[in-house]
DNA sequence: CCACTGATTACTAGC
DNA sequence: GCTAGTCCATCAGTGG
C-alpha cells in the first residue's frame, strides 16, 4: 500500500464524509422540529447502568471448528441435524470458534451447550441481586393468574374494544399526541454492553419492565420502576453464545420469554423454574423470533438463508418448515386481525404477505409481495391489521394498505446505518396514524401515513446515541422503548 | 452462481 | 478530554 493510494483513500474518505454531512443537512431542513440541540454537547445520562462480574480468565478450548449454515449451503433439511432435543450434543459445539475479537463472549462460561442452564448460573451480575428478577416477574404473574386475565387492571379499563384486545393477547389501541412524549433522564438506562439488538417490553399493565438483547448473548433487564438498592432494577443475563436476534414474550404467561440467537438457539426462560430451557436447536442461523398471538405454542423463525419453521414447543417438533425468501428473513409478524396472515421481509429484497393456513412448502406462493431495491429489514402490520409497513435500505419507508393490500406508497426516509449501528425497523405506535423510525442525527422521525411523510423528529439532549430498534408498550398507551448500538435504553413517556 | 475483498465511520471503553 | 478498537452489515466490485 503506497503512500499516493494511501492519499486518494484519506481524499475519497473525506468526500464521503462531507457528502453524508450534506444529506444530513437536507434532512435537518425537512424536519420541522428545533435543531438547537443538534451540535450542542450533550449531556451523559449513565447513573444507571449494568454491572458484571469480573472478567473470568479466557479460556481456549480444543481445535477450532466453523460451524456453518447448512441451509445457506444448500444442504436439504433432512441432511441437517436440525430438529430437537433428542439429537446428540454436537461435538462442534464444544469446539466453537470464540471471535478473538470478542472478550466479552470469553469472559464467562458460554451457555453454547444443549440443556437448560440455571438462571442464577447465567446471571453475570456481581450484585447479589440475582434472585430479584425472578421475584419481580414471579409476583406479577400471580397477580394475573388471580385476575384471570392477562392483568387485574382489566376493570379499571372501560369496557370496550380494549377488554377484548386484553384478553386475546393483544395491544391496546389509542391515538398519542407525539408531541407530548418526554424523555427523563431517570427513563434512561445502559442495560448491557454493545449492541443491542433485541428489545421488548413485558406485555403487562402490573409492572414496566423492558429485556433487550445484544451482539455478545447477554440479555438485560429493567424494572423502570425498580429502587434503587435493587439495583435500580437492572439485571443482566448471558443465557446465549451469540448475538440474541429475537425475543418473544407469552401474552398469557409473562413468565415464558422465549430468545433467539444467531448460534441457532432459542431458549425458554421459565421464571417458575428459574431456567433458560433449551427449546430448539439447529446449525441454522436463526434471525428472528416471533410468537403466535393467540396460539402461544407455536414459535416462528426465520432459518439460515430465506427458510421459516414452524415449531410447536408442547410437542417438541416442527409444524412447517420451509424456505420463503432466497435470503435471511429479518422479521415475521403477525396480523392483529386475522392471526393466520403473516408479513415477513427479506435482504432478497421483498416483504412477502402469506396464509400460514395454505403455504404449500414446496411451492410457496405469498398473498401480497412488495419489491423494494434493496434489503427490507421490517416488515410490520398496523394495530388494526389494514396497513403493513415496510423499512428497506433503499431509504424507502413501504405502506401497503387497502382490502386486499393492493395499495402502495413509498416515503423517502434516510435508512442508511454504518456497520455498527443495526438497521432500522419503522414500528407502528399505538393506532394507525403513524410510525416511529430512528434517524442518524440521534432523533425518532414519526412518518404520518397520511401526509405520506415525516412530520415530526422527537429529540432530546439525554440521547447520546442513535435510537435504532423500538418497541411500543403493548399495554401503556404513550409508553415507547428505544434502544442504542451502546446498550442503551430510552423510555419515553406521556407525562 | 459463489467466494472473496474492500470501504464504510458511530460509539464506547479506557487511558 | 482524546484516541484506539470495534469487525456476524451491507454493497459493489472482482475473479473464478
Amino acid at each position: 500500500m503506497g503512500s499516493s493510494r494511501m492519499t486518494e483513500y484519506e481524499r475519497r474518505r473525506l468526500e464521503n464524509i462531507k457528502r453524508n454531512g450534506e444529506m444530513l443537512a437536507a434532512l435537518k431542513i425537512h424536519s420541522r422540529v428545533s435543531e438547537l440541540s443538534a451540535t450542542a454537547k450533550r449531556e451523559r445520562a449513565q447513573s444507571k447502568s449494568y454491572k458484571r462480574t469480573p472478567v473470568k480468565k479466557p479460556k481456549t478450548e480444543g481445535p477450532v471448528v466453523l460451524r456453518r449454515s447448512l441451509r445457506a449451503r444448500g444442504v436439504p433439511p433432512d441432511a441437517a441435524t436440525a430438529g430437537g432435543l433428542s439429537d446428540d450434543v454436537d461435538d462442534e459445539k464444544k469446539t466453537k470458534k470464540i471471535p478473538k475479537w470478542n472478550p466479552d463472549s470469553m469472559r464467562r462460561k458460554s451457555p453454547g451447550e444443549v440443556g437448560p442452564v440455571a438462571m442464577r448460573d447465567a446471571y453475570a451480575g456481581d450484585d447479589g441481586l440475582d434472585h430479584k428478577l425472578v421475584e419481580t416477574i414471579s409476583q406479577c404473574s400471580q397477580k394475573s393468574v388471580l385476575s384471570e386475565g392477562p392483568c387485574d387492571s382489566i376493570d379499571n379499563l372501560e369496557k370496550s374494544e380494549n377488554l377484548e384486545i386484553l384478553k386475546a393477547g393483544k395491544g391496546l389501541r389509542g391515538s398519542v399526541d407525539v408531541g407530548a412524549l418526554q424523555l427523563k433522564s431517570e427513563n434512561i438506562a445502559r442495560l448491557v454492553p454493545g449492541r443491542i439488538m433485541s428489545l421488548r417490553f413485558f406485555p403487562t399493565m402490573d409492572m414496566q419492565m423492558v429485556v433487550v438483547g445484544n451482539k455478545f448473548g447477554d440479555v438485560g433487564f429493567w424494572n423502570v420502576n425498580g429502587k434503587k438498592e435493587d439495583g435500580d432494577g437492572i439485571y443482566l443475563y448471558h443465557p446465549h453464545p451469540g448475538p440474541v436476534s429475537g425475543i418473544a414474550i407469552d401474552p398469557f404467561s409473562i413468565s415464558k420469554m422465549y430468545s433467539s440467537c444467531y448460534d441457532g438457539f432459542i431458549r425458554l426462560m421459565d421464571v417458575e423454574k428459574e431456567v433458560f430451557d433449551m427449546v430448539y436447536y439447529s446449525e441454522y442461523t436463526i434471525y428472528t423470533l416471533s410468537l403466535c398471538p393467540h396460539d402461544t405454542k407455536s414459535l416462528y423463525f426465520s432459518e439460515g438463508k430465506g427458510g421459516v419453521n414452524v415449531w410447536d414447543v408442547r410437542a417438541g417438533k416442527s409444524v412447517l418448515s420451509c424456505d420463503l425468501h432466497e435470503d435471511r428473513i429479518n422479521t415475521i409478524d403477525f396480523n392483529s386481525e386475522n392471526e393466520n396472515i403473516i408479513a415477513t421481509s427479506s435482504t432478497d429484497g421483498a416483504a412477502c404477505i402469506w396464509d400460514v393456513r395454505n403455504i404449500n412448502a414446496d411451492k410457496p406462493e405469498s398473498l401480497k409481495t412488495l419489491r423494494h431495491k434493496r434489503a427490507v429489514h421490517s416488515a410490520y402490520f398496523s394495530p388494526t391489521g389494514k396497513f403493513l409497513a415496510t423499512t428497506s435500505i433503499d431509504n424507502k419507508v413501504g405502506f401497503l394498505s387497502g382490502p386486499n393490500y393492493e395499495n402502495t406508497s413509498m416515503v423517502y426516509h434516510y435508512n442508511q446505518t454504518n456497520r455498527f449501528i443495526s438497521t432500522f425497523r419503522g414500528i407502528w405506535g399505538w393506532d394507525d396514524s403513524s410510525i416511529f423510525i430512528g434517524n442518524m442525527n440521534r432523533g425518532v422521525d414519526v412518518i404520518f401515513v397520511a401526509a405520506k411523510d415525516t412530520v415530526a423528529t422527537i429529540r432530546s439532549d439525554l440521547m447520546s446515541a442513535i435510537p435504532c430498534r423500538f418497541h411500543a408498550h403493548p399495554y401503556n398507551i404513550g409508553m415507547l422503548a428505544g434502544a442504542t448500538s451502546g446498550g442503551q435504553v430510552y423510555i419515553w413517556t406521556l407525562s
